[in-house]
DNA sequence: TCTGGGGTCCTAGGACCC
DNA sequence: TCTGGGGTCCTAGGACCC
């Protein structure tokens, strides 16, 4: 615990979902829901509009449908998401060497290595000219927290939302911890909330007076000792700056559960390969093997293997990755498969013969997987097929169209495809309806949210800007966003 | 029409070695 | 002929986080 409330926690508010605000004119004020859009999709954000449903993550999107039939739900577009949060980073490092990034829209900031005055009113202060600062690099806000820990700074960013910013002076961190509930203590999620219930421990105070004998009993050697700290107020963990990954995994959960045993093998095989791209984009190399298994239960279950030595070998890792399905039950169905590679070491060059082996192989295998899948249901097809056009016109993503330029998908089913036509920096658009098939219509690009700010680095200028900026008098723009024309 | 996807860390048992 | 005590690696599972 510092002396001085140096630390700083950043958190964008309702990050996905502002972003596409943020994005769709149309959707300012709205009830908007970012995440999984099919049957089992599940809420990654919803907007502050939205959450007054009782809309929340991690909720399955079913579900929030019923609370709010009228909400905008879209497709996560994690290139934008990703370009945001690089600006947003770029402006965290001008604070400090040391940032430590948690996901895409939260992060640490050591004020003090940043040589900032380890005084209350110098940091509040450039906590608040940083939220100005995000607020015109990316048109987004943030929430910011300043405190003498990391505990207490995420703490005070949570308090602060939305838009917001809160300092904790030290000192009174026991007394402002003690009424709240266990659940506020990082580690503490449901299983250990329980654990802690039946002990009668329901808030930190309780869970500082019942000592650290009784936690570690209770839970753990490692994890009692923690949240004994924890509770004391006691946290000494570094803001430490972005460690490289340990581990690199992809899966999917499918539409349907899988019984066909040719099919869960191909989708082991596409996994595999998918995992090796992720993996060699990162120029890393991996030595354990592991597959996932969710069954039609939901029960999970790996497998893993452990290699002589690292590699990232396409073939290598589909055979490691076959392999270990031989040892796998699938008869009742298959609701989930992954592939992971742990293990990692950085890359090193291996023979030059090996590799361009490896290289021709895991095209012919590409092939081979596609050629495999039998006739999936919205899930892979041949690569030459899938260039020309998307699977599937989901909402949110961005299209352009050759006479009425940069819009959104707002809407498709029946053949047909609803797109809104408007960009980042125009009033809200109006809507028109396509046949899904329609050559004029292509995917677009995300478009910067603020025009000429950080984040329009890499993008140029749209090719074709929207004809129609502005509804006419009269015209429909009733339609819902993100509302299916299908029966669904 | 319940329950995503990408991660991290911890525990525990068995193998193996000294 | 009643059998120790570490340390490390591997595997599997579970809790948790965003």
């Amino acid at each position: 615990m510092r002396p001085a409330p140096t630390i700083l926690h950043l958190d964008m508010d309702a990050f996905f979902a502002a972003a596409e605000q943020a994005a769709k004119p149309s959707l300012r004020g709205k009830p908007v829901v970012v995440g999984g859009i099919g049957p089992r999709g599940v809420v990654s954000t919803a907007s502050y509009e939205a959450r007054v449903f009782g809309i929340r993550s991690a909720m399955p999107t079913a579900q929030a449908r019923r609370l709010c039939p009228n909400a905008a739900y879209l497709t996560p577009r994690f290139t934008l998401y990703r370009q945001v949060s690089e600006a947003v980073m770029e402006l965290l490092h001008a604070l400090s060497p040391l940032v430590e990034p948690l996901s895409l829209d939260e992060a640490f900031v050591d004020l003090e290595a940043g040589g900032v005055p380890p005084e209350t009113a110098a940091v509040r202060g450039v906590g608040e000219q940083l939220r100005r600062d995000i607020r015109s690099a990316t048109g987004l806000t943030g929430s910011v927290g300043l405190a003498g820990a990391k505990l207490l700074a995420k703490i005070a960013s949570e308090a602060a939302k939305p838009d917001g910013l809160v300092v904790i002076e030290p000192g009174t961190e026991r007394e402002l911890l003690g009424p709240m509930t266990v659940r506020t203590l990082p580690g503490v999620g449901p299983a250990t909330a329980e654990t802690l219930r039946r002990a009668g421990i329901h808030t930190v105070a309780e869970t500082a007076e019942a000592g650290e004998a009784e936690l570690v009993r209770l839970l753990g050697k490692a994890h009692g000792a923690g949240l004994y700290a924890m509770a004391l107020g006691r946290d000494d963990r570094p803001v430490v700056a972005e460690r490289d990954a340990k581990s690199i995994s992809v899966e999917d959960t499918f539409e349907v559960d899988l019984t066909d045993r040719t099919r869960v093998r191909s989708e082991v095989l596409r996994l595999a390969d998918r995992c090796v791209q992720r993996l060699r984009a990162a120029g890393r190399s991996g030595r354990t093997v592991v597959i996932k298994v969710r069954n039609y239960d939901f029960s999970t279950l790996t497998r893993s293997e452990t290699l002589r030595g690292p590699t990232d070998d396409p073939a290598v890792i589909r055979e490691a990755a076959a392999r270990l399905l031989e040892m796998v039950d699938t008869t009742g169905g298959v609701r989930l498969l992954g592939v992971g590679v742990s293990g990692l070491a950085d890359f090193t060059q291996e023979d030059l013969f090996a590799q361009v082996a490896t290289e021709r192989e895991a095209e012919e295998s590409a092939k081979a997987a596609a050629a495999a899948a039998a006739e999936p249901a919205g899930g892979t097809e041949p690569h030459e097929a899938e260039e020309e056009r998307p699977r599937r016109w989901h909402p949110g993503l961005d299209v352009v169209h050759e006479e009425f330029g940069a819009g959104w998908v707002q809407g498709s089913g029946v053949g047909r495809v609803t797109v809104r036509f408007e960009t980042p920096w125009s009033a809200p658009g109006r809507v028109r309806t396509f046949a899904v098939e329609d050559p004029a219509l292509r995917p677009g690009e995300p478009l910067p949210l603020v025009r000429g700010g950080p984040a329009d680095g890499q993008s140029s200028e749209p090719a074709i800007l929207p004809k129609f900026l502005s509804p006419e008098p009269g015209e429909d723009t009733g339609s819902e966003a993100g509302e299916e024309i299908s029966s669904r």
